[in-house]
DNA sequence: TGTGTTTTTGACCATTTGGTCATAAAGTAT
DNA sequence: ATACTTTATGACCAAATGGTCAAAAACACA
């Protein structure tokens, strides 16, 4: 048909969401994307759109590779307390791995620009809804009632994305091991009758 | 001696505070802050210092004005339940008040501003304490001890500012009441001994 | 009234910003 | 080969950015 692309979209992608992910969305400069992705601006615009598109074609991204990925492990088997603890465990785990300061992409994206741009404020809304149902699940599973599931996975992840924020603000790693364990507190105690 | 300020440094501070509050540090251009403190670039300058000093003072500003007063409620009279209640009504109510959408400034500056400025996020950091504190020595009076105030308070302060940033990505306000109704429920029952 | 000091003013600046576009290059299909 | 289509390239742009500064203005004090 005509000339092919010559770089991997997801690889670039993937480049692109690590700046905003460290700067955020403002902070980043088209020349940060351009150095980050090894593309020309030209390429940048004519592949993804302008720095809007890139930014949330990023989010999107940073969804599907970071965020889904503990959806699909609460989707998964086990309890709700083992699912719990992997949610916090998960992100203490990454956090003592690497060095990296961005906390959490979906938490940056919804103070700076949830308000300011409404395909960003659905993309967050549709990824936490998504979290949600998946806690929800895992709750109904243990018995707990549709009402009663919804209210405590909502608050899960208010726990959960308050933990980011505070990480970020300088808070000790114990402290997100700590509101794990709050967390945990909440939950139904592992079911007596079935393992008897 | 000589020549006298013209404005009152407290209402412009308050008024270059709001616009940091609503837009961030980065989308914020002196521009803004020329139109909406009704002096010039030069005054700015001269009074406070550069664009980081103006985003310094406007968050110490709302950490003065908004989050003190927080604290002074929980150093008050009352009960810890009555007062992890009214932390979290207090902001359920400036949000049915407000239309504004500026969420939380000392979340915002966490996640925009405390990695990359020393100065603010020694400033956020002075300023969890004494929240945590504040929470802490309410919780002591109850007769909790002192590992379990402190475990506690961080976790009602991580689901404080989650709801926070759930607002801001655009949660129903009811969630908010949700999270408050959840926090209650970690906390010491009232104390029966006394009321007998 | 005159002197000294600080503020106010707005013009000014280099640099950077996000974004465009004509052209060249690299493929594919005939 | 040739024509056609898409991609890569980098020069280019107007506008906006944060920040400066010399001059004028406004007060206090002697």
């Amino acid at each position: 048909m005509a000339r092919p692309r010559e770089f991997d979209e997801q690889q670039v992608i993937e480049s692109l969401m690590k700046v905003f992910w460290s700067k955020g969305y403002e902070a980043t400069t088209m020349q940060d994307l351009v150095k980050a992705s090894g593309l020309l601006k030209g390429s940048l615009y004519g592949a993804f759109g302008d720095k809007q598109a890139l930014y949330l074609a990023s989010l999107k991204h940073y969804n599907s590779t970071r965020i889904h990925s503990q959806v699909d492990m609460l989707n998964g088997d086990g309890n709700v307390r083992r699912k719990i603890t992997r949610l916090f465990d998960n992100v203490i785990d990454a956090t003592k791995r690497d060095i990296f300061a961005g906390g959490c992409l979906l938490c940056n994206a919804s103070l700076e620009k949830a308000v300011s741009d409404k395909l960003v404020k659905n993309e967050i809304k549709t990824t936490i809804r998504r979290l949600k149902v998946a806690i929800v699940d895992a709750l109904k599973v243990e018995g707990v009632n549709e009402d009663s599931a919804a209210s405590l996975a909502a608050f899960i992840i208010s726990a959960y994305f308050g933990t980011r924020v505070l990480a970020k603000a300088g808070a000790p790693a114990a402290m997100m091991g700590n509101t794990r364990d709050h967390c945990l507190q909440l939950l139904p105690k592992a079911d007596l009758n079935r393992s008897s």
